[in-house]
DNA sequence: TTTTGCACCACATAAAATTTTGTAAAAACA
DNA sequence: TGTTTTTACAAAATTTTATGTGGTGCAAAA
């Protein structure tokens, strides 16, 4: 799998991290004006990047409210048993539920953390009351209700 | 700013909505494939949804390993006062500091829960003393260091 | 110094996005 | 119900963009 290699980037590189985090569809032909480079070799980088697992993915954001997602939380979640059995059977059922967008195994009080986002606070409720915790490894659990979202950005802060 | 308008969209637009939060990088022609319609009306679709603000915006997915940010944390934190004055001069410092990605206003325990990534443990501790625990507003912060994250969809449940 | 290998640019070509035009179906209206 | 208006769509033309090719310069190694 190859999966911690370090690969190296350059400046100019970074430079297309940045630009690429924050907007996916810009054209080629702007993101090389951008870095200063003709076309050719910006591609070049841009698939090299994809290539080497840098680059993983992108996506589309959507307003969560405009699809009618009014209700987003965290969760914080305590196992029965902290054992990789409990752990596994625990991940696959969470996989299985798409309202969780993340999951989390953390230090601190809780073993987990979700991220959920639901309907509203009904289908909330539902969602946590018949498949959250009927999870049978779910000992106890926490939640936070988002009021509101300050920030949320999608770039990460490259280092040096 | 017409910020929490209704905007209708059908299954079709559904299924768009989908697939870009799945894969931005898809071509229109394979889009209007899948979807089952030719390119143009496909394309028209995806413009209005831009457009409504249902599509905010499109994001590369970086690998955070691979490019040096080791640490990931979720933040707890309290704030003095409860106020709009504070809430906002806080809310200024969090969006000067690139290396917290998000900032929920919550229920619960504390006021705020903050993402936040960085180099090593060493960078994260540099950065929650000389940055987020230097803001005037904090009162008290509580860490939950991220060990293995197991689900990070990009893609929302969207309600029928 | 010569060689090798990148990284780059300019240009040509292929592919894709986008616009235009015309048509049919659906919705609004009298 | 019949008429008008609007909307959604497909096909084809056009424009824009991505991609491949060949050639050049530069830096590091021989």
């Amino acid at each position: 799998m190859d999966n911690s290699v370090r690969i190296k980037f350059d400046k100019i590189d970074r430079r297309i991290l940045e630009i690429l985090q924050a907007n996916a569809k810009i054209t080629n032909a702007q993101l090389s004006k951008d870095i200063g480079l003709s076309p050719a070799p910006t591609l070049e980088r841009v698939k090299k990047l994809e290539q080497s697992g840098i680059i993983k993915s992108y996506h589309a954001k959507l307003d969560p409210e405009k699809i009618g997602l009014g209700v987003s939380t965290f969760v914080l979640v305590s196992l029965i048993g902290h054992n990789k059995g409990n752990i596994d059977a625990f991940m696959k059922e969470i996989n299985g539920i798409p309202e969780v967008i993340e999951c989390h195994h953390i230090t601190g009080t809780g073993d987990f953390i979700l991220k959920i986002i639901s309907k509203d606070i009904t289908a909330y409720q539902k969602l946590m009351l018949e498949k959250v915790s009927e999870i049978k490894e779910v000992d106890s659990m926490q939640s936070m209700v988002i009021l509101s979202t300050f920030k949320d950005s999608k770039v990460l802060p490259i280092p040096a």
